[in-house]
DNA sequence: CTGAAAGCGCTTACAG
DNA sequence: CTGAAAGCGCTTACAG
């Protein structure tokens, strides 16, 4: 039938009395082109409603090779980004991309440099078409590298954290600010005009700031009796000596945020709590931590941040940008919220 | 590279010293075939590790039609879930799929048993590769147009409802006893041991009743002090009778549980309700009313179907479908926890 | 600045 | 039961 019919390069060439591959330099901004002759094509296009056929372009250009670097303390955290990239690779393999996986060890600071050197290296020789980057910490000393990339003109999708890269096409992270909303209007539903504890990173730190801020905007609509913000600096044994301090107050907290993934490091103290005269207990992404206490009723909620969607999205975003895609260059994962009767559906199985 | 390279049919064919014409037909199961030589492509595509090339086999196949209809009387649910049909088939369009969307207006039954039938014989006229139902209310009337389907060969996918078909490939819907299981994990952190009420149409009907079995069976993990159920069996009159009813009940209800889309015929007397003396409200889909009701703070939450993601996932499932994917025949959307803070982020827009 | 030709890996008639 | 040939709509050298 005439309406399956799809316009194609040929059509616009025959239309115009020229070539296919004066077409395809047209739409592609490629090589040397007339600007009359590539108006005239683009117009054209337009006209026809023309819309690339990428199974067609795919096939052509063959194997897409996509080079992912991971590094993060955190190991449940970085395997969950690792799944969602890896989930992305199996749906995308009959499209014939291949991928280049390096999950690096983060021990000492100064090892992981040499390590995220010599990936960054790696997936330069092995001429990969694009990059997914997570990399934790300060990125200041891997500036030489990050230059070569630039170089090789391989275009960059940073996860989790944001690098400032001339060739990044996109960055993916969760929302922290509407995290921190969200736990707030969770424990106004039952902590209304109460005393309300925050245990916290640093206020320095991008993600931890954006939780905090989120939260105390959230508490202006509806407000509690106080907010309290306690920092520890991600030194595990603070993290105890806050916990404490909070769980003893002379004046009781009626209910407890924890951002961030130091429910790793509170975990044998909260587990000890009992459900009924604790805090209402609201916490930070979806660790085996986090299920037990939801479990025991100990946490009422946690606030998932959905590491496997991050590094699923990047990897998805940066081929779609390698078909020719125009997509937005930031994109927010919504957090989503756990209780005990939707966790068995996170992370996702597919 | 070598390590770029892929097993193609022609590897397989080389290998076997036989056309790949026979090595299609022994993958695809089609034509006649010998049974030892299908049997030994088949060894050998597993042991080489064969991935079909899905741009190759979708750039020669040619276009693909996949044809929709929707019938629905909840208009604000109907159009996300239209919504979520149409983004898929926005994905789709650079694969070369077209599509064929029936709308049929909701009026009077009858009439609508007249348009799904137009709109089902369209399918097969148009020759649809795939077919794509939603319809609401009873489908027996339907079998002689269910027949035709089937005999046309036509692969379907039902969303929402689910439809006894010969042909059913999958069957994509929300996971309504998860969603009532949130809506009682969520009352139960600021009511338990209270008394609640659910709002609900009626229990003889599917969704009804896995949102109230949901809410029952979490009941019992964390007790309320009593759950009483109010039906009004989807007529607008009872739903705010049995509302009022609720609202002024002598034993003041701590707890409000609605399912379905009554919220919308409820919505003029929930809105008048002043969020602090009002039941703890917990609500279903994401309706504008809902969202007026988060808004001022009369209802706390609302569980979230999202018929967007079930209209779009359905789409996508026959695609693949039709690729030649093996992918399983059911799919439970989880549902999801809409506050004020994260409301906006739904429906995707994406 | 432009074009002719080959080929990506499949599937679909058609012939035997 | 099996195979030779054409072609889906692009992109990539190569030649002019």
């Amino acid at each position: 039938l005439e309406q399956n019919k799809r316009t194609t390069m040929y059509d616009i060439a025959e239309k115009l009395g020229i070539s296919v591959v004066t077409v395809h330099r047209a739409l592609h901004n490629t090589g040397r082109i007339s600007p009359e002759t590539k108006k005239k094509v683009l117009e054209t296009a337009e006209e026809m409603n023309f819309q690339i056929n990428r199974n067609a372009q795919a096939l052509r250009r063959s194997a897409v090779r996509i080079g992912v670097i991971l590094c993060c303390p955190i190991e449940q955290f970085c395997h969950e980004i690792e799944r969602g990239v890896r989930a992305a690779f199996s749906d995308l393999e009959p499209y014939n991309v291949v991928h280049d996986i390096h999950i690096l060890p983060y021990t000492k600071a100064e090892n992981c440099q040499d390590e995220v050197r010599a990936a960054i290296d790696a997936l330069i020789d092995n001429s990969c078409n694009a990059a997914v980057v997570f990399l934790s910490g300060p990125t200041d000393c891997f500036t030489d590298s990050f230059e070569k990339l630039e170089n090789a003109g391989i275009p960059v999708a940073t996860v989790v954290n944001y690098i400032p890269l001339k060739n990044l096409v996109v960055h993916v992270s969760a929302d922290g600010y509407c995290a921190g909303r969200m736990a707030a209007e969770l424990l106004s539903i039952s902590c209304s005009g109460q005393r309300i504890a925050i245990l916290t990173g640093s206020n320095s730190t991008y993600i931890h700031s954006q939780n905090l801020n989120g939260f105390l905007d959230e508490s202006k609509k509806s407000p509690f009796g106080s907010v309290d913000v306690w920092e520890h600096y991600d030194d595990s044994r603070l993290v105890n000596e806050k916990l404490e301090a909070i769980l003893n107050s002379e004046e009781p907290y009626q209910g407890l945020y924890i951002t961030s993934a130091s429910v790793i490091n509170a975990f044998e103290r909260l587990s000890k709590l009992s459900p009924n005269k604790a805090p209402k207990l609201v916490t930070t992404d979806l660790f085996e931590e986090n299920r037990y206490l939801l479990k025991k009723g100990i946490a009422c909620a946690t606030i998932f941040q959905d590491p496997y969607k991050q590094g699923k999205t990047a990897v998805n975003r940066i081929y779609r940008h390698l078909c020719g895609e125009q997509l937005p260059d930031r994109l927010l994962i919504p957090p989503q919220i756990m209780l005990c009767s939707n966790m068995d559906y996170y992370p996702a199985a597919e």
